[in-house]
DNA sequence: ATTTTTATTCTACAAATGTAAAATAAAAAT
DNA sequence: ATTTTTATTTTACATTTGTAGAATAAAAAT
């Protein structure tokens, strides 16, 4: 699975965050804040998206829903995969000094080790 | 600082990885069996690399060497920090989720518990 | 029925990325 | 000195990304 460009992951998040199957209208509104864009560049967004096989796009007469076929937790999961493994070449104190550094606080650092502990379950 | 391109970033990992300055032929040495490229394409990437200030040209005479400008582990902390807000909406939990999901062993996770303990002295 | 509104698709276009051949210039070899 | 080799710069070109106007088609309003 690709990493998507900027443009594409914020549409993808938009996604994700409705509960499925999505209009284009929803997700504008959804969007108009943070991300604000035409609606036909967000069309287009949608369509690379389903050209990827990230969401399919399901038509009711004229007007279309979006719903993902890639889940953010996969996503996600990859993503980290490609992060321990390509940038920090698998190796884990290289990742963890990445994650000291980023300026993270004390208090998400010690969550964090919390939640892997359980993660091991 | 921006993400790298993928090829850039190959590139930009092979400079890291040598003691600085480094010559394009020590480069290409370096990447001949994991990312062969041709000559041009590789002075492409260094020369794109220096447009971004993530490198710096110093020329003696008619050939260059090439060093880094940007560290690895100050790429690598401003990328996880991305990881964390841009894909986990800075919600730890996602992120500890994202980690426990990409097949990291347990052994590994068990270091990484114990490396971020390290890191909050 | 005709106009207006709305949703989608087509077309467009600049910038970035991936890749490298052609041109140039300088050094090395003969 | 001339040829050959080598290092860099220029030019090139297809694909992808970011963005959206124009065209089309369908629905709603009048």
């Amino acid at each position: 699975m690709k990493r998507l460009p900027d443009s594409e992951l914020i549409v993808m998040q938009a996604v994700w965050s409705c509960e499925p199957p999505v209009s284009r209208a929803e997700m504008q509104e959804i969007l108009k804040d943070t991300h604000p864009m035409a609606q036909t560049t967000l069309l287009t967004l949608l369509t690379r998206l389903s050209e990827k096989k990230f969401i399919k796009i399901e038509k009711h007469g004229r007007i279309s829903k979006y719903m993902p076929l890639v889940s953010e937790r996969e996503y996600l999961a990859h993503q980290g995969k490609r992060f321990i493994n390509q940038l920090c070449n698998g190796n884990i104190s290289t990742f963890a000094t990445a994650l000291c550094d980023s300026g993270l606080t004390k208090e998400d650092l010690d969550k964090l080790r919390e939640l892997l502990g359980k993660g091991e379950l």
